[in-house]
DNA sequence: AGTTGTCAAGCTAGT
DNA sequence: ACTAGCTTGACAACT
């Protein structure tokens, strides 16, 4: 089991999604951006090795604007040895790495435009991981899209169009349970049909189920990983209190957490705390895990 | 130096 | 009709 925090450390002081705005494009800024965001996730996973957190999620701003059509430069061939190294860095020390395309990815949309444009910022993401020679255990995740007001034609469409995805990103492609549109259910229907692996975000079944207890509901979705997709990776948040259903805690709730390490302790799974504080919470929790586990 | 409106992209539910 | 929330933070133009 490992643990993990998304895309931000805020204890080191330096950012691997640094942007800028698209009327600011230019070679000059991609490469300095590049080069800034390339150096900082190595020093990210560095901090991370140091604490034993071993599961990272790599931001979708790594490389600016690089499914956007203004984006002409080379950044694969500029950056091939950085790339490379921080992909022999992670592979010596063992590191599972994730990334997560935004919502704006939706290849169920019944727009043609959308579906295209996220079938491009599918391809960049993998060329990422890719670049890393990372193997087939570094996955991409998304969540099933929208309902357009046809859950079941929706979902026909995810099929048919996950069905002619490149292998590309269909090694690496995996769906996540939503909390608002499309439940575990939903994405063992995709699964039976697809054979695609289930993320199962804990959080997001909390919100939305069918109700399964948690424990069963996280089995069935480890059932859905294969040997090479590598362990089953989950995520995991609590519910901020006196917010709205569905916002992330600033803090993670740790005798939940130990309730929920607990009542899972008969499975191998990494975990993904997307929690606001970031490392600061994920610190908490690879100490629960090294002692439930433990025991 | 600090503040704040705004940022490529979509969808849904709540106000 | 509009906005928050989604990984929500960071850029950049303004005091």
């Amino acid at each position: 089991m490992k643990i993990g925090y998304p895309c931000i450390n805020t204890s080191i002081g330096c950012t691997a999604n640094s942007t800028f705005r698209l009327r600011n494009y230019s070679e000059e800024n991609m490469r300095e951006k590049i080069n800034n965001n390339l150096e900082c996730l190595k020093r990210i996973l560095e901090y991370n090795l140091k604490n034993e957190l071993l599961f990272f999620r790599i931001s979708s701003d790594l490389i600016p604007f690089a499914s956007h059509p203004i984006c002409t430069f080379k950044w694969e061939q500029e950056f091939k040895e950085e790339f490379k190294d921080i992909g022999e860095f992670i592979k010596e020390n063992e590191f599972r790495i994730s990334m997560h395309p935004d919502q704006f990815v939706l290849i169920n949309s019944k727009d043609k435009r959308i579906v295209n444009n996220s079938i491009r910022e599918l391809e960049y993401h993998c060329k990422v991981l890719d670049l890393m020679k990372l193997d087939r255990t570094a996955k991409v995740q998304i969540h099933v899209g929208g309902i357009y007001g046809e859950k079941e034609e929706s979902i026909d469409r995810f099929i048919k169009n996950y069905n002619s995805l490149s292998d590309m990103i269909k090694k690496r492609l995996v769906i996540e349970n939503d909390d608002r549109n499309f439940s575990l259910k939903d994405c063992l229907i995709i699964h039976e049909k697809t054979k695609v692996p289930i993320l199962f975000d804990s959080f997001h079944h909390e919100c939305l189920n069918n109700g399964e207890e948690v424990k069963h509901a996280l089995k069935e979705s480890i059932e859905t990983w294969k040997e090479n997709d590598g362990i089953a990776m989950t995520d995991y948040s609590n519910q901020e209190k006196g917010e709205r259903k569905g916002v992330h805690a600033k803090h993670i709730y740790l005798e939940k957490f130990r309730k929920y390490l607990q009542e899972t302790k008969e499975f191998n799974f990494d975990i993904m705390l997307e929690i606001k504080d970031k490392e600061k919470s994920a610190l908490e929790a690879i100490k629960e895990v090294k002692r439930i586990r433990k025991e």
